[in-house]
DNA sequence: TTTTTACTATAACTATGTTAGTTTGATCTC
DNA sequence: GAGATCAAACTAACATAGTTATAGTAAAAA
């Protein structure tokens, strides 16, 4: 099985994170508020659709608009494959991250300091 | 801060795990025994010379060549900024993952049945 | 009817990953 | 010492993933 990239990782996580209410928008906050990764709106637009290309989520439009103004929302959930593709590449690195978790840390902590 | 792909990420952290003895061929072996995922050596080697030009590692040529046959090793090591970029695409990760962890492992276990 | 709000979309580009080889340099066998 | 063969690094061309800058759609508000 092939392994995702760098931001579609992100978006698969934000995905199986928010459920039901997974569209542009709360994609792109998840993301943004809870790692700090600035994620330019065209740049998520294109990998949801090219995910979906390849069948890993599946995209349909809300019956309705938003409260005020707008265009209509696209509300994406992830397939069984795309569960697949997320776990595998989730394995991956954890595998390859074990035991190192500390060290790891040590090398962020030592990041932020001046 | 920019984050590395997916490849990178992994020749990154299997440098850190090797320290002084990775190279090419380690390098490959490591991820592979140690995930599976298949790393042809073209794509190694390709990635080593871009980390190597960003200035997140450094590649020196061995003294010696190997015990039988064979051309010279080049050894690789983390530069300080390869360090940061390691912790900080790490550090996404995790925060993006923080809380589903038994989520995606029943997935994975889910994607290994028949 | 013009503006503002909320959202999706895309073309063209840059960066990363892969393939299918080639090259280098040593040692072994004859 | 002329191949064979081993261990390793390298490369060009291509494919896939990520980004930028910008446009489009649809509704409510002014």
């Amino acid at each position: 099985m092939k392994a995702v990239g760098e931001l579609e990782h992100l978006v698969l996580l934000a995905l199986l994170r928010l459920g039901d209410s997974a569209y542009g928008v709360s994609i792109r906050q998840e993301i943004e508020h809870r790692t700090g990764r600035d994620v330019p709106t065209g740049a998520l637009y294109t990998v949801l659709g090219r995910l979906e290309e390849k069948g890993l989520v599946c995209g349909r439009a809300a019956e309705v608009g938003p409260d005020r103004g707008g265009r209509r929302r696209k509300y994406y959930t992830l397939e069984p494959s795309g569960e697949r593709a997320l776990a595998h590449s989730h394995t991956i690195l954890r595998k390859m991250a074990a035991g190192l978790e500390k060290k790891i840390e040590a090398l962020a902590l030592a990041a932020e300091q001046p």
